[in-house]
DNA sequence: TTTATACATCGTAATATTGCAATATAGTTT
DNA sequence: AAACTATATTGCAATATTACGATGTATAAA
């Protein structure tokens, strides 16, 4: 149907899902890695670094700045976006939780 | 289009994406969460836990088996799954040299 | 005030994903 | 072999995502 039926999760694994999503397109992985390298960024220069259309780029900024991973301050004529710090360190740790909870030893079977 | 242009990307944001993709659906963070706690589990004790039918938790099993996150042993009639874990080692390594590199302090607009 | 620049939004086409009933496959039991 | 159990696959309908041209909006420059 390609509609997720969002009831019969957890609070925790719709939200895990949802960052995991943003992240699950590499246009936007880019625009984060640019982010970390220059830590701040717009609109026209990641249409010129990413080779995407601008109307594209956009649909992406918003989606990342939806789930609050990156915000946007007006600048003049532009905005600049940038990874939002708490966000950031909030995703970091659900991953980081879900990630460290492994304990290869316990299983048997491989 | 709905067809990703992987093309424009590096293969490490292609690969990131990737894995980004098979854990942005909360079915599947509900089985891993599942083998995490108990570290082996079939299709039929899955269709009981998540209340989602046979075909589409074997379709969610596929996909996370595709990445290699997750590996099948055929025992008797059923198939059971647990966590690969060096796919799940290397996939968090990822993710944290990911996470890792990013330095609040050096950002002067936000 | 006109023109230019930067960005967002709308509309649309192509493709992907989700979910499940029905069916196929394969091992197990009787 | 026939019936049963567990899983995979197929086919399909509903919805979501991706991409971009066209257009709207808002600030800056001329």
């Amino acid at each position: 149907m390609g509609v997720t039926k969002s009831d019969l999760f957890t609070e925790t694994q719709n939200e895990l899902a949802s960052y995991a999503k943003v992240l699950a397109h590499p246009a936007r992985i880019a625009i984060i890695q640019y982010l970390l390298r220059t830590n701040t960024c717009c609109n026209t220069t990641l249409v010129g670094d990413l080779g995407l259309a601008q109307a594209t780029i956009s649909q992406h900024l918003r989606e990342l700045k939806s789930v609050g991973i990156i915000q946007g301050t007006v600048e003049g004529v532009s905005v600049n976006y940038c990874i939002n710090p708490e966000k950031w360190h909030y995703i970091k740790e659900m991953l980081s939780e879900l990630f460290d909870s492994y304990d290869p030893t316990n299983c048997s079977t491989c």
